[in-house]
DNA sequence: GCTAGACTATGACGGCCGTTATAGCCAGTG
DNA sequence: CACTGGCTATAACGGCCGTCATAGTCTAGC
């Protein structure tokens, strides 16, 4: 339990992300979100002045985080273990919800943006599955794999996770996840051995 | 050119993957894609009167049915060929809608269904991306590898471009389907040599 | 020519959306 | 005690949504 009293703010920031990572970032309504998170539809606004964009981009920095610590804490273990704490961490999350939930950062990278202004909820996507290629590809190195290896395969570790994750959702079956490790781990294995 | 005078309903169905593609299930109105289709949205109702699930459904479809025919043509030279042919297309989609498309059945996968019913437009994703990974795993057995092997890279590769295509988006880059690219090339080249 | 059925045109229904405004509450500081 | 500033409560704004109904138009076959 990292904080015992989480505040409004806080609540209605992880709710959205789950919300998001439900439905998708369009279909989730501020007047939803605030009502998931027990709090009032003024308090939104209060604390994300600039509307629904800010609370997006919060929700999908608030997720990256979350994931980026567990996997900075279980890659000390290595870079197998880090990858089996990441896919373990996303089996959890589509068996716990009943394949009805996924990932925000995902969510919000496929919806297009309104036409006129900087989507900043998108640079906080792009900057999540950076950091997560980052932190992989980094342990990589360390153990012995090839720089250039090393970047190529923590991106495709990412981007399959997350493409896997999807497919889990559409036939509500985890075998794709099943199949994905087991190809995925093969690879880091013997990227870590050359 | 397949059809020369595409109909009013198959413009409606293509226009529809399209908008799916950009913005999402559920950011994508009726009334726009009759609009799009330069059909009335009277005709919506008449073509499809299961209404925007039925619509998704075979927007879903039609993407799964082209991008299949395509698989299936440069699967014939080998799953190297089909394998370079299935991520040019992807590349092609997301560097000329500069990185606003990508792919329909990823978007409606990742859409929670409305609680109550069958969500027949899920079931389609499910079956077109089992559809894609049978290709890919047949022509990869019959070209030499193990039946689980081939069965397990088929998945990853789908989810792996699935994933990699979103992650283009929110970086508006190519780099990561290069580096999926060089990963999976080299993946399927092992396998057919084992 | 006429009639049936495929398609179009138009408008309405209730409902939820993002956002803003405004007034009230209620802690903590002086 | 007064009062200030963070938060709540409530209502409203224009707008788009999915869906349905109804009437009009067009075309193919007799």
């Amino acid at each position: 339990m990292t904080k015992h009293n989480p505040t409004a703010r806080e609540r209605i920031v992880a709710g959205a992300a789950d919300m998001i990572s439900r439905r998708g970032l369009n279909a989730t309504s501020i007047r939803e979100t605030a009502k998931h998170a027990r709090a009032p539809l003024g308090s939104t606004y209060h604390y994300f002045p600039e509307g629904k964009q800010q609370l997006a981009t919060e929700a999908v920095r608030h997720t990256g985080e979350w994931v980026a610590r567990r996997l900075r804490r279980e890659l000390e273990a290595g870079p197998v273990a880090g990858l089996r704490a990441f896919l373990d961490l996303w089996r959890k999350i589509v068996v716990d919800s009943d394949f009805r939930a996924g990932c925000p950062v995902l969510a919000v990278s496929i919806e297009e943006p309104p036409t006129d202004e900087t989507p900043i909820a998108l640079a906080a996507a792009a900057g999540v599955f950076e950091e997560w290629e980052g932190l992989l590809a980094a342990s990589l190195r360390e153990h012995g794999a090839e720089p250039e290896q090393a970047a190529q395969l923590a991106t495709l570790i990412v981007a399959a996770v997350e493409g896997t994750v999807a497919m889990c959702r559409a036939k509500r079956s985890t075998q794709p996840l099943d199949h994905t490790a087991e190809q995925l781990q093969a690879l880091v294995r013997a990227a870590i051995k050359g």
